[in-house]
DNA sequence: AAAAATTCCAACCGCCCATTG
DNA sequence: CCAATGGGCGGTTGGAATTTT
């Protein structure tokens, strides 16, 4: 409690919710002498409440312009456009809905479209749709996994033939010309050589593909704590979100 | 049926700006 | 020019009512 409010406590002021003896001071000071002029109620009235008490009550309240009940659906849609515009300047939007307090308008905006944690019920729903999709992108993901390997392998096998081939030609024509015994063994031997460097290029174990992550280690989570969970999906939520407006807010949304 | 969680809303707080003396 | 005061505004709180577990 600052200074101000315990001063006025020890002073007598009252704070907290009015009673109709009080409502009815208040009304019967603003019709004799309109609206302003808040701290002189006190006196001139002898309630025992701030100005700034008298004139939240009196606008928020006690106006006999203002309309009771629920917000309609296109009061709704008018706060949804003017905060799109204005952000959270609730006094200019609720001048642009007769018969609305900015209070009012605030208080349903942080009930009804503030991004908040979703209640117990909602967040399992969105758990259980998340762990379906990432079982559903894993299996995606072995599934082109194994393709590739299977077609590289076929690759493989395919270049091996050939060039098994080759050799067998170069040697058959290595034959004809009767070369010395030496250099034909020295032939086969580059040949050879030449075979399993091409062979271990393409079995080599650091091809592109095992650079990515396997999925099991992607989707490495805390079992039982969601609250990481929760916050990177806020999180990717927020990103795709459209922003704030003003961004005038403190931290809140 | 009861406890826990959530929603709703009146009221307060603190900051800022305009006015006044 | 400057401090005091009044009023307006957005953010926050507290508790009753309602809903969910």
């Amino acid at each position: 409690m600052d200074a101000i409010s315990s001063l006025m406590l020890q002073e007598g002021w009252r704070k907290g919710p009015w009673t109709a003896l009080e409502d009815r001071l208040l009304t019967e000071y603003v019709q004799q002498h309109g609206e302003g002029s808040w701290n002189s109620v006190a006196k001139l009235t002898g309630l025992r409440r701030s100005g700034k008490s008298c004139r939240l009550r009196w606008v928020n309240y006690l106006r006999p312009d203002l309309k009771r009940g629920k917000i309609t659906p296109d009061e709704e849609t008018v706060i949804l456009q003017l905060h799109a515009m204005l952000g959270n300047r609730w006094s200019a939007i609720a001048r642009c809905l007769p018969g609305r307090t900015d209070n009012e308008i605030k208080n349903y905006w942080r009930t009804h479209f503030k991004k908040a944690r979703p209640s117990r019920r909602a967040r399992a729903q969105l758990l259980h749709q998340y762990q379906l999709q990432q079982q559903e992108q894993r299996r995606q993901y072995l599934q082109s996994l194994q393709l590739l390997q299977q077609q590289q392998q076929q690759q493989q096998e395919m270049l091996l033939q050939q060039q098994n081939q080759q050799q067998l030609v170069v040697k058959q024509q290595q034959l004809e010309q009767q070369s010395p015994p030496e250099s034909d063994h020295q032939a086969v031997m580059a040949m050879m050589d030449s075979l399993q460097s091409t062979a271990e290029c393409y079995c080599s174990p650091v091809s592109p593909m095992m650079s990515v992550p396997v999925p099991e280690q992607c989707c490495a989570l805390p079992a039982d704590d969601d609250a990481m969970l929760w916050d990177s999906l806020w999180r990717l939520v927020d990103g795709e979100g459209c922003g704030d407006g003003d961004g005038s807010s403190g931290g809140e949304y």
